[in-house]
DNA sequence: CTAGGTTAGATAGCTGACTATATATCCGAA
DNA sequence: TTCGGATATATAGTCAGCTATCTAACCTAG
């Protein structure tokens, strides 16, 4: 380990400096998504409803990768600004249907412009080769997190 | 490029990676500090603390990289918690030094393994080489997201 | 020596996350 | 058929960020 464990070095490891990375990719994204009336959290949920692959809430959660209460609390701002609206199930009184109001989907294609922009902003100078280092390593990183998530998990229940 | 600029390829790009490995760091420090009275956000102010590198709310906010209202926000938890304690500057009426508690002080260590355990989580499977590619693929990419806000700030001038 | 700009910190209100818990509907088994 | 567990959503309260704005103290130019 390249690391001699004292309290500062904590600074410059990988952990500090993604969530360094991701609040500058988050404040810069936000100001440009906000003028299209989109927040930065909203991005799962317009790609998951514009292609179909999820609608309840439930789904929408899972697709995300979030907390139910986290999306529950974002689809009653989306609602509010009208980005959204639900047409209850009428199968399950508990669910809904959760669809794009034609104002918002009007709006998808700048939004994705905005994202695009935003990630070519912050890979300029990088090579292509270095750009897909950078995805293959990012994976594999949330994937250990996601292993060590679940391993926590399955010792708790047990 | 390697992207065809559709919504849903976002979701791969590094900009939307970065977000979810920061918030499975995140999660999982958390975790693991907790028990310990600590939170991920403190991290910095300990580290400044700890090493006499900032001890005003003003040079902590600017160490920690987050916005004065946020450090003031933080700062006012911690002295709840009997992490930290203030210390009006004589010459200075606006401004108090901020002091890390014995109490902190003491758990400092713990806290410093956590967070390592937690790269080391994270990086599992890396080979040393990798993990200072990602490390250096990040720093660049931070520099450039410094670089654009700053442009917009100066054009915000103008 | 005072008036005006600058600086340090506090406060209000927002987004996006989280955990814990409540409510309400659904469904299967006794 | 109803009772209990599972499921879908809602609500409460917290943390860590953000912007905008206020207050109070400081300092300097006139």
């Amino acid at each position: 380990m390249q690391y001699d464990g004292t309290m500062s070095e904590v600074l410059s490891t990988p952990g500090h400096l993604i969530s360094l990375a991701a609040r500058g990719f988050a404040r810069l994204s936000e100001a440009r998504l906000k003028p299209l009336g989109f927040g930065i959290g909203h991005v799962p949920v317009l790609v998951a409803l514009q292609d179909g692959e999820a609608s309840t809430q439930r789904d929408l959660a899972r697709f995300a990768r979030i907390e139910q209460p986290s999306m529950a609390q974002m689809l009653a701002r989306m609602e509010r600004a009208g980005l959204i609206c639900r047409l209850p199930d009428p199968d399950d009184g508990r669910s809904s249907q959760i669809l794009l109001t034609e104002n918002a989907r009007a709006l998808l294609p700048d939004a994705c412009t905005v994202l695009f922009q935003g990630n070519s902003d912050a890979l300029a100078g990088f090579t292509v080769k270095e750009a897909k280092q950078l995805t293959h390593l990012l994976t594999r990183l949330i994937a250990n997190l996601d292993r060590v998530e679940d391993d926590v998990e399955a010792s708790r229940i047990r």
